[in-house]
DNA sequence: ACAGTTTCCCGTAAATGC
DNA sequence: TGCATTTACGGGAAACTG
């Protein structure tokens, strides 16, 4: 007879790329008798999922059946891990359903494993099943961002473990509970979390005014409607910055030098009483990836002049580290000697001081040679006054509630990993 | 009965990279009688190779079998169109063989495509079969140029068909024949071939002395011995220029700016009497893909010096072009206003009205930044004297011989294409 | 240990589908 | 036509394999 097995406990939802290989690990956890026969496990995707519940079907590539091993012998508890598994799309699918769920995006479309083994203990024959928790299936690293998008919300706003129809009809969020998802984003890789002023800045650009630890977010708000007046929405822009911070800033970050999520408004505010030649810096709000200075300069007449430097991108960090930037930075007019601008990360650290050991670059000694480099610049030709910008306060969220470790009656789905993206949760 | 084809008159091999989709078109020559059935063509790689003849062994992973269609209603000629052909390693190969061969190299091991079709006319059944000039099968682009170093030498080399075994024992050429395909090289994707000077010092490096028409140089001497002192064949470098000048300085190059091959004896000679700032452009030695410029300074007690920039390569070219490197290169020492030491292309055109029309990079306009942008820089400590070089003169070479257009028998294999590298022939 | 070779897969660009 | 999604594959790096 069938004996459904109870459901482990919500883990972590993630994100698989066709073609690409993962990895899952399928654990037993009642001990059986000793046993002279062996226990396969199948495993399947989206095994009886109700036709058009899913636009896209897929199906795992290479061989989806492993015997059980014994893992430990201490514990003599049998598992199977499953390696170089590979989803591939079926085509020629029910276009029928494409129609279906023709409003979810593909990163909003769950899908699931499932695990089955079969055993006969004296004649008596019992059907284990299990499942993972919801998956979110892609076919190109562009759509991760998307994803995470997707696996965040789910595991923010549901303890469900198999809800694969989530993103029909999904729940809004407190920002008392997704600030603390965001903080966690970067305190997952790194030294730092957000602050509450930088929180403040996020919830803001999310809500259009101050938020409140009851304010609400809807998914569309926070993933799917592009920011007003900009091509993308909160979400992939805050991904930009993720990753920009992974791949080019870790270091500066982690001394939290990065002021980061800052109003222009705020900027100026904080910037005008300050010595001239103080800086901060600031993610760019216009444009995906992108990190800026702006440092203040009073003029003789007690005028004051706020700076920016059109926003540093992946593309130009690859050419020079950011710290190394501001070291050399010079803007340059007719006739003037070139000049370094940047004396003070707010508020007053001397910026040697500041920045001092994480310079890099050095003028490479390849013998015979004048060492090349780039002296990164800015040309002053008519510099205007500042533009727009958005301001209020809200609050921070405390940690916790992500961790389970469950321990199930039958089978426990243990992980399913793939080597992109993994360092994420 | 078997009915062998006439092979194809020499065309060009070519290079299949796995897992990568490319296309073969298969014609009929000679006008058939109206047919009511339909004529299936079948392609195979290595189709009777004798066993143990390579190492490594590949399939045709896609469908491998096609009708013939008429191509042309004017003439009634029977062909087919191969597209999405990808091939794949056989794995469990014998290792037997792997031994065999062992001093080939992948990119030596050539390999072939067969067609084979049959048809029957009143009772008589005809086989036909054709087959490909020699292929080289790589995995990784990064065995493109050896699969070039490969193509060039069987060509320059062979009007055989299908020589697979060349690279056992492979004939040497001569310098006359030699150089014509090296600068065939530049001029087939631009508008610069190679000068007689540029000549000259490539066949001093390759051959350690001057070059005459008769000399002779090997197949290992051109593509699998190093250059003494480096670390890279003679073949390796001079692709890493070709591909630098593709992706980075084709209109430098087609201006004919870059006098590129000139050894350090030479430029020195060339510079010493010219006007302080008198600069050429010369390709690294030393260095894989890169170019360096050097400049000539007079001091006032009539002391000549020399400088060269540490060699540019695809990433710092990647940051700016290098005719903007040119225009805004400067040098920087202590307290001294910095100085573009760049005044005149040898022998002696004024820098602007070299590159001006060149000249790409300009600061953008992001409305509320300064722009940000590189300025090229050395930083001059203590600039020391200049170390070796090769010197000599040698000849040049005529066009001719590699463009051959068949008609022939029975098939006639007309094209293999896939997406990289075909501009190269 | 190691060099030659292949596999892996991100990230950009192009192609495809709706 | 335009947007969403997938496919293609170069290129760097890791893994493999004698």
């Amino acid at each position: 007879e069938k004996q459904p097995c109870m459901p482990a406990q919500p883990q972590r939802p993630l994100i698989i790329k066709t073609g690409v290989q993962f990895t899952t690990k399928v654990r037993l956890l009642v001990k059986l008798p000793e046993v002279d026969y062996q226990l396969k496990v199948k495993t399947t995707l989206d095994k009886d999922l109700p036709p058009g519940r899913v636009s896209r079907q897929f199906f795992i590539l290479t061989s989806n059946t492993k015997v059980m091993d014994i893992e430990d012998y201490s514990n003599g508890c049998l598992s199977v891990t499953f390696r170089h598994l590979q989803l591939k799309e079926k085509k020629n699918s029910n276009s029928s359903a494409k129609g279906n769920e023709g409003l979810l995006s593909v990163t909003e479309e769950l899908h699931s494993l499932s695990f089955e083994a079969c055993f006969t203990v004296q004649g008596l024959s019992i059907d284990l099943e299990t499942c993972s928790l919801p998956l979110v299936v892609i076919s190109n690293v562009c759509q991760l961002p998307g994803g995470w998008a997707s696996v965040m919300w789910y595991n923010l706003l549901t303890d469900e473990p198999r809800n694969l129809a989530f993103f029909c009809n999904p729940p809004r969020a407190t920002w008392s509970q997704l600030s603390e998802v965001l903080s966690w984003q970067f305190s997952s890789f790194s030294d730092q979390g957000l602050k509450q002023e930088q929180l403040l800045m996020l919830g803001e650009k999310l809500l259009g005014h101050a938020p409140s630890s009851e304010s609400l977010v809807s998914w569309s708000r926070f993933s799917k409607e592009n920011i007003p007046g900009k091509p993308f929405t909160f979400w992939m822009w805050l991904d930009s910055i993720l990753d920009l911070i992974k791949k080019h800033l870790l270091t500066v970050w982690n001394e939290n030098y990065i002021m980061g999520f800052v109003s222009k408004e705020m900027e100026r505010l904080l910037l005008k009483d300050r010595e001239s030649g103080t800086f901060l810096l600031r993610f760019s709000e216009s444009h995906l990836g992108g990190i800026t200075f702006t440092w203040v300069e009073h003029s003789c007449n007690g005028e004051v002049k706020f700076n920016s430097v059109e926003p540093y991108t992946k593309i130009r960090l690859n050419a020079l580290p950011f710290a190394d930037i501001i070291r050399h930075y010079k803007v340059i007019s007719e006739g003037v000697v070139p000049e370094n601008p940047l004396k003070f990360l707010y508020p007053d650290i001397p910026k040697d001081e500041a920045f001092g050991r994480l310079y890099i670059s050095q003028p490479s000694k390849v013998h015979p040679y004048l060492s090349s480099s780039w002296m990164p610049i800015s040309m002053r030709s008519c510099p205007s006054s500042t533009p727009l910008s958005c301001p209020s306060p809200d609050p921070p969220m405390t940690p916790g509630e992500f961790d389970m470790i469950s321990e199930q009656l039958c089978f426990d789905l243990d992980t399913i990993t793939n080597t992109f993206r993994m360092t994420r949760w």
